[in-house]
Order: C-alpha cells, then sequence, then structure tokens
RNA sequence: GCGGGUAUGGCGGAAUUGGCAGACGCACAGGAUUUAGGAUCCUGCGGGAAACCGUGCAGGUUCGACCCCUGUUACCCGCACCA
C-alpha cells in the first residue's frame, strides 16, 4: 500500500473523534484503568517534543488496556493559571483569558494531530469557574479544618515578578520564574499547615508503587529527623532556651551555644545584654546576604558572643557561653542549639575558628583534627562513660532528662508550611473576608465560586499588592457573619493550587454539585499509574496527595492515597545534546516532525530513542529510521498469502507478541519496538505472511502507530476499528524453539556452537560437542576435569 | 559535604538478571537498481594479519562475571550549615 500518512492520519483522528470510541464508560460494571498523565501548563511557545514523549508512555499502556477490555479513563487538561501568562498579558495589554484560551487552543490542536486517545469530553481547565469553585471549596473546607493560618514572616520576595514565593519555589535564592535573585521582606503570608500531615505524607509511601528515586526524594523532601527537645537554664533569666538535638548522648561535650540571629530572646533581654548593638549590627548583616553567599562561606564560621546572658549545661552544671550565628536557623528545630565541637562539623568548625574548648566524649576519632561524628565508647560523660553504642548512650540520657523534667523526644521535619497566596492577578482568588469584628471569616459556600473580577489593568501595585487590591468594589464587602462592612482578601492561591486535585474531577468533570460524584470516585479511584517528569516529584505529588489525604479525611475521597503507581520520563535533550531550550536554539517543534515524518513516527520515535526513563538527545537521523520501518509495515499487505499460519514464522510471532506484551507492562518500549522491527525483518526474509499473521502483528503495533494499523485493518477488511479489537494473544508453548544453537566452551572459552533439541540429555549434548571437529581438537590430549550443561543454554567443559 | 544513579562499538542503546557481549536502529563502506539520488534493495560493520584482546580503572569470588564482592576515577540528578 501506499503510506500516505498525512491523509491516513487526518481521516482515522476524525473516525475515532467521530465514533468516540476513547470516551470512558461510566458502566461501572467493568474492570476499570485509570491513566493519568500531567497536563501541561498551556505556555505560548506551544508544545515540546518532551510533551509528546511524557503522554506517549502511558498512551501506549492506556491503548493495549482498552484492547484488553479495561474501561480505560485516560484524560487530559490544563493546568492554565500561573505568571507566564499574566506577564505576557501584562507586556501586551491582552486579557489573561484570552492569552490562556488561544494557548489552550493551541495545545489541543497539536495533541490531536499526534492521535493520542484523550477522553476530550473530560477535559479541564483551572481557570474556568465550574473547576476554581472547587479548588476554592477545598480551601474553605481547609480553613473550617484549622489547616489555614496567616502569619508576619520574613518571605522569599521576587522584585522582578513582585511576588512572594514559597521555599520550593525560590530554591538557590532565585526565582522560579524569572531565575533573578530573591530578596527577604516582611509579609502578610497565608500558610497551609501542611506539615501536620508529614508524618500521613511518609507512612502513605509505604502502601504505594513510586519508582524507588521518586519515594526517596519525598521522603527526604518531608525530612523526618528523631531527637529530643532540651530546656538550658539561663544565667541572669528567668527563663529557659529550648533546643533541638539528634545527639543528646554527647552532651557533655556541649561547650557552648548557638542561636539563630533573629531569635527573640534577643530583643527580649535586650536591656540585659552587653553588647547588643554589636548583635544587632550581625543580625542585619545576615538578612543582607544572599541564599548563594550564605552557602558559599559554608566554612567560614561568622558569629558573636553575647555578653551578659549565659547558659548552664545541664548534664555538667557548668556555664557555657551563647553566640548568635547564622548557620543556626530560625526555621529548622527551636533556632537554638546546643554546640558540641568534638562531634559535629560545623560546632567544630566555629570553636575552632572562637578558640572556644573542644571536649571529647566519644573515642574513635582525633578531635585535633577533626571532629568526630562516628560511633565509640563514651568518656567525659559521667553516668554515660563505657556506654559503646549511640543508641544506648541516647536513651539513657533521654532517661536522666525526664528525671530532672528539662528535656524529652522530639521529632523534627524539614518540609515547612506551604506559603499559599500570590499578590497576583491571574489565580484563583482567595475566599476569605477579613472582618473587623470577627476576624477573617470564610466565604460562604453557597456563594462560591469567588469570581475572579474583570479589569483592565492587572500589573501588580508597587509595594508588591495584588492587583485586585484595585478594585474597590471586590474590596468592600459585607461580613458574612455579623453584616458589618469588611474587606475581601485580594491575593490569589499559587499555580500549584489547581494541579493540587484535578485527577479528581477527571473523574466527573462537568458536576456542579460536588466535587465529583462520590459513585465516580469510588470507581476510578486510585489513579492506577501515574506517569511524569521528576521535576514534579516533590512539590507537586507532595500538595496533591496532601490534598487528597486530607479529603479522604473529611470523607470526600473514598482512597487515602490518589496515585497507586508512579513512574517518570527522561527528558529528550536537543541535537547537541544539551538540554532543550529556546535561547540554545535547540528545540524541535512536534508540529515539524508530524509535518515531515507523520504522527506514528513522532510516537514510535519518542518511545524508540532510549531507555523511556533515561535522557537522550534528538536524532533527526534515527526519526528517518522509524520512517523506514514504518514505511515497510505499510508494505506488508502486499506481502499477504493465503491465511493461517506460516511455519517458517509461528514462533517469531508467539515470541514477539509476548515481548511486547510484557515490556509495555515495564514501559520498556525501546525493546518492544526493537521486537517488532525484528518480526518485519523476518518476515522480509521469509517473502510473505498470512493475513491473520498481519492481523495480530498490527494488533500490538496499534498501540505505537495507531494511524498506519488501523489503515491496514481496513484494506484488510477488518470491521469497525482495530483500536477496539481485542489484544493479540500467544501460546506460551508456541514461543519456544524446538532446537537451539548452544555455545560450547573449553574452560570458559567458546569453542564453537552445536545445534541441539532443547530438551536433549545432558550426556547426548555431551556426545554431540565431542564429535564436533573443533571441539574435539581443543579437547585432543587433555584430560577432562568437570562438565558443566547449563540446559538450553551452554555447554561448558573444563579439561587440563 | 550527604543521599541516589550511571559508565557497554563512531552514536542512541540491547543482553532472558551469573551462561555465545554488542539485539534493534543510526552512521559508515561495498554492490544492485536508477537519467539522478539525501529513494529503495542486498552485503559488511568492536579491535587485531593472527594467536588473541575487549563492557571506566585495579583487584577478588566462580567452571563461567557487563551482572556478585572490595577499592578507585569520572559524570549526572536530588538535598544542602536540618543541629
Amino acid at each position: 500500500m501506499k503510506y500516505d500518512f498525512a491523509n491516513i492520519e487526518k481521516k482515522w483522528q476524525d473516525k475515532w473523534e467521530e465514533a468516540g470510541i476513547f470516551h470512558a464508560s461510566e458502566d461501572h460494571s467493568k474492570p476499570k484503568f485509570y491513566g493519568l498523565v500531567e497536563f501541561p501548563y498551556p505556555s505560548g511557545a506551544g508544545m515540546h517534543v518532551g510533551h509528546i514523549k511524557a503522554y506517549s508512555g502511558l498512551e501506549v499502556v492506556s491503548r493495549k488496556r482498552r484492547m484488553q477490555g479495561y474501561n480505560v479513563l485516560f484524560p487530559i487538561g490544563f493546568d492554565a493559571y500561573g505568571l507566564p501568562t499574566e506577564n505576557y498579558a501584562i507586556k501586551t495589554g491582552m486579557h489573561p483569558r484570552l492569552v490562556t484560551d488561544k494557548n489552550i487552543e493551541k495545545f489541543t490542536s497539536q495533541l490531536k494531530r499526534v492521535g493520542f486517545s484523550f477522553d476530550w469530553t473530560r477535559v479541564v481547565d483551572t481557570t474556568e469557574e465550574g473547576y476554581y469553585k472547587w479548588t476554592q471549596w477545598i480551601f474553605r473546607k481547609m480553613f473550617d479544618a484549622g489547616l489555614v493560618f496567616r502569619a508576619t514572616t520574613l518571605v522569599n520576595y521576587c522584585p522582578v515578578c513582585k511576588v512572594v514565593l514559597s521555599n520550593e519555589d525560590s530554591q538557590g535564592g532565585k526565582c522560579d520564574i524569572c531565575h533573578n535573585d530573591i530578596v527577604q521582606k516582611s509579609k502578610d503570608v497565608w500558610y497551609l499547615r501542611i506539615t501536620e500531615y508529614a508524618d500521613k505524607l511518609l507512612q502513605g509511601l509505604e502502601k504505594v508503587d513510586y519508582l524507588p528515586n521518586v519515594k526517596l526524594q519525598q521522603e527526604n523532601w518531608i525530612g523526618r529527623s528523631e531527637g529530643a527537645f532540651v530546656n538550658f537554664a539561663l544565667t541572669n533569666c528567668d527563663e529557659t532556651l529550648r533546643i533541638y538535638t539528634t545527639r543528646c548522648d554527647t552532651m557533655f561535650g556541649a561547650t557552648f551555644m548557638v542561636i539563630a540571629p533573629e531569635h527573640p530572646i534577643i530583643e527580649k533581654y535586650a536591656d540585659r545584654i552587653a553588647n547588643i548593638d554589636e548583635l544587632n549590627a550581625y543580625k542585619e548583616e545576615c538578612a543582607k546576604k544572599t541564599e548563594f553567599e550564605r552557602t558559599q562561606l559554608v566554612k567560614d564560621k561568622t558569629g558573636v558572643c553575647i555578653k551578659g546572658i549565659a547558659a548552664i549545661n545541664p548534664a555538667t552544671g557548668k556555664e557555657i557561653p551563647i553566640y548568635i550565628s547564622d548557620y543556626v536557623m530560625m526555621g529548622y528545630g527551636t533556632g537554638a542549639i546546643m554546640a558540641v565541637p568534638a562531634h559535629d562539623e560545623r560546632d567544630y568548625d566555629f570553636a575552632k575558628k572562637f578558640g572556644i574548648e573542644i571536649i571529647e566524649v566519644i573515642k574513635g576519632g582525633n578531635i585535633e583534627e577533626a571532629a568526630y561524628t562516628g560511633d565509640g565508647e563514651m568518656v567525659n560523660s559521667a553516668f554515660l562513660n563505657g556506654i559503646k553504642t549511640k543508641k544506648e548512650a541516647i536513651a539513657k540520657m533521654l532517661e536522666y532528662l525526664g528525671e530532672k523534667g528539662i528535656g524529652e523526644k522530639g521529632v523534627q521535619y524539614k518540609m515547612k508550611d506551604w506559603a499559599f497566596n500570590r499578590q497576583r492577578y491571574w489565580g484563583e482568588p482567595i475566599p476569605i473576608i477579613h472582618c473587623p469584628k470577627c476576624g477573617m471569616v470564610g466565604v460562604p459556600y453557597e456563594e462560591l465560586p469567588l469570581r475572579l473580577p474583570n479589569m483592565e489593568n492587572f500589573a501588580p501595585g508597587e509595594g508588591g499588592e495584588s492587583p485586585l487590591a484595585k478594585i474597590e468594589s471586590y474590596v468592600n464587602c459585607t461580613c458574612p457573619k455579623c453584616g458589618g462592612a469588611a474587606k475581601r482578601e485580594t491575593d490569589t492561591m499559587p499555580q500549584w493550587a489547581g494541579s493540587s486535585w484535578y485527577f479528581l474531577r477527571y473523574t466527573d468533570a462537568h458536576n456542579e454539585n460536588a466535587l465529583a460524584d462520590p459513585e465516580n470516585l469510588k470507581y476510578w479511584m486510585p489513579v492506577d499509574w501515574y506517569n511524569g517528569g521528576m521535576e514534579h516529584v516533590t512539590r507537586h505529588m507532595i500538595y496533591s496527595r496532601f490534598w487528597h489525604r486530607f479529603l479522604y479525611d473529611i470523607g470526600e475521597v473514598p482512597v487515602e492515597e490518589p496515585y497507586a503507581k508512579r513512574t517518570a520520563q527522561g527528558l529528550i535533550l536537543g541535537p547537541d545534546g544539551e538540554k532543550m531550550s529556546k535561547s540554545k536554539g535547540n528545540v524541535v517543534d512536534p508540529n515539524d516532525v508530524v509535518d515531515e515524518y507523520g504522527a506514528d513516527v513522532l510516537r514510535v520515535y519518542t518511545l524508540f530513542m532510549g531507555d523511556y526513563a533515561s535522557a537522550a538527545p534528538w536524532s533527526e537521523n534515527s526519526v528517518k529510521g522509524c520512517k523506514r520501518f514504518l514505511d515497510r509495515v505499510a508494505s506488508l499487505p502486499d506481502m499477504v498469502k493465503g491465511s493461517g499460519v506460516t511455519p517458517k514464522l509461528e514462533t517469531s510471532f508467539h515470541k514477539t507478541i509476548k515481548k511486547v506484551s510484557q515490556d509495555i507492562e515495564e514501559m520498556k518500549f525501546n525493546t518492544a519496538i526493537a521486537a517488532m522491527m525484528s518480526l518485519v525483518n523476518d518476515i522480509t526474509e521469509c517473502g510473505s505472511l498470512t493475513k491473520d499473521e498481519l492481523v495480530s502483528f498490527i494488533g500490538i503495533l496499534c498501540p505505537f502507530a495507531p494511524h498506519l494499523c488501523e489503515e491496514i485493518w481496513e484494506i484488510l477488511g477488518g470491521e469497525g476499528f482495530l483500536s477496539a479489537s481485542a489484544w493479540p494473544t500467544y501460546d506460551e508453548a508456541k514461543t519456544v524453539d524446538s532446537e537451539v544453537e548452544i555455545a560450547v566452551q573449553i574452560c570458559g572459552k567458546v569453542r564453537g556452537t552445536i545445534t541441539i533439541a532443547v530438551d536433549a540429555a545432558q550426556a547426548d549434548v555431551i556426545a554431540k560437542a565431542k564429535a564436533d571437529e573443533k571441539i574435539a581438537a581443543q579437547l585432543a590430549g587433555k584430560q577432562i576435569v568437570k562438565e558443566i550443561y547449563i540446559p538450553g543454554k551452554i555447554l561448558n567443559i573444563v579439561a587440563k
């Protein structure tokens, strides 16, 4: 047949759409499969070949599942709130709504050109009222549950985007969006109390099937640590200084203390501190340092000793000095530590620089040289002396602290509460009203959605306040509780909000009375398989697991964990081996590939280019190789002779069907395609195949190259759609060759090969090997020591 | 610094998990066909005349190691003064 891919692809896309064969059904009696891919942010640049690879994986799995008789939900949508759109709108004067609509349209047409089997009746757009109503609804539920709070803190502020950023969005001291330097600023910030869910999020990982490195990254992100809180008595003060430590066993070695520069005790006892000016100067200096400077100066410790207040080491009873230093941070633990220079590297560096006493309490290292952090025998530690393990010493010390009532076991997390607001326009309005009498009051549920008002100038105000603050009719309102005059919150939610529950909405995308019908949730959840990028396994996945777990706790969803399985695809690099980026000019546009080679080639290539989970560079030549493969497939109908089985090809067919079936489950798409290429080579060599064989071949190729396969199916007179027909089966017995060639080794080196029956007896195999000329020559004059035969694989004769 | 991962032809990558290393594809070379080919079809393709040598490097275990163990180097990805 002629492989006119452009017409073939259009023809089948139209037919699929018309017949609606990829729509998930609400027949809940059938077994279901919910495959989820990360919905795209509809940027102005359009799609990227990376998107294609990201979706192609589960596309193949979903198509296979349908052919296996599952009711498949494979949805798509758009995570459309966000800064790039807003910034573009500010620059061009075009309303973000229009920009978003235009971009979604572009993405939709690109996705459809590739022939993805998404259920287009369930598209979710996070900026639609019908959707963000429920985003706000969930927020309100969290507010009711006490998981929302407001606090004045130093925040990461981007002076360019004029927006407050979460810690996650400002890593490395650079803005995640514009990559400019971030400054610290004091602001009122909305927080979601995600730390309350730290343990639940950690425990939830035990029940799910995530790639090991995905799980590990989440564990590290949550960062649970077990230790102790201890209260140190102070001189010249009525209160104690509370610290957190994981090494209370080393307390006898604590020769000083360190508190964060922002620690409140300084201000509180300013009048008793002799060098308060010096401390304040240091504090100011620290505030000016960028994140970058701080991390660069890790080894070069700075600090100031507090004069006028000291601490008492509760183990030794000795007075020890207190320093302020920026190597201790207010945001972790209590903002204060006991410093044990002999057994902590940071404390060691500090003590060396400031000439503080270093007392060894664990044997094993050389404290003249460096801090020793390993295990060993306790010394200089009174009642701990002689103990040989950390674990035992910690237990004993905890007992002592408990008896004296000055300390107890404690747990800390690295994860911080989630800064949940942006002073920007293009986001979900936060449904809260500030009443001078009642305080913060939630917008009543029946008034949701709280609509994002239309406006002309959505540039943020100079002070960084939300553009919504400029609309008086929006800001001024009445308190739902007392009916008095009140002001509406003008901040909006961060981009992560909409993507924190979109997978629930897909199960019932148009429901006006609930986020989704409970019956639908019960049937479809959890997501059976979620695939996406590694860059989303911490932030997006942790946030969405948190929201989902909250919804479970209040009885809104039926399962604890939203994602039963999580995998991740590798990046597609540019032809130069570098990460694709506009500035490098190495971006490949999927449209160009579809124009020149067809959508089927694009799909096959993105899956064939290498291990699905690894990064691989784009190669135009390899794309051509995939085109050649499909050209050869297109010529197979011309080689059909008769029906039934071609004896020479029978085993190849059964083997290939088996391999492709298994490889798809393990995301080994590259080897699945390689196996199908091999089969085509076998068929070409053979010269012909039967109609039945071709039908089974296009069956297994269909998830990869559906347009071409449908076309061949039609030529062969198939009824309905190949995509809706049954997945080819194989006979295990026929995947095994009756005869195999095995290698014969002499002393571990291959000296020849012999062909034997698969089930040949060892004695026969050895006899046949010895009869082989080459083998006999090698064995001549030698004495056989040992003969090892691994059935069907190898024969090794050890001889001297 | 800590944690995780990777290392195989000129290139992308395979290898039933301890059993013929280099499947499949690309590139390259030779041939056929063609007015022509950047189209198609054959053939060859790790190195070496060969004996042999070859999975980052050095050892070890084993009849047998890309695979397991010890040490080492390089690169990639997370986290990063987390007490």
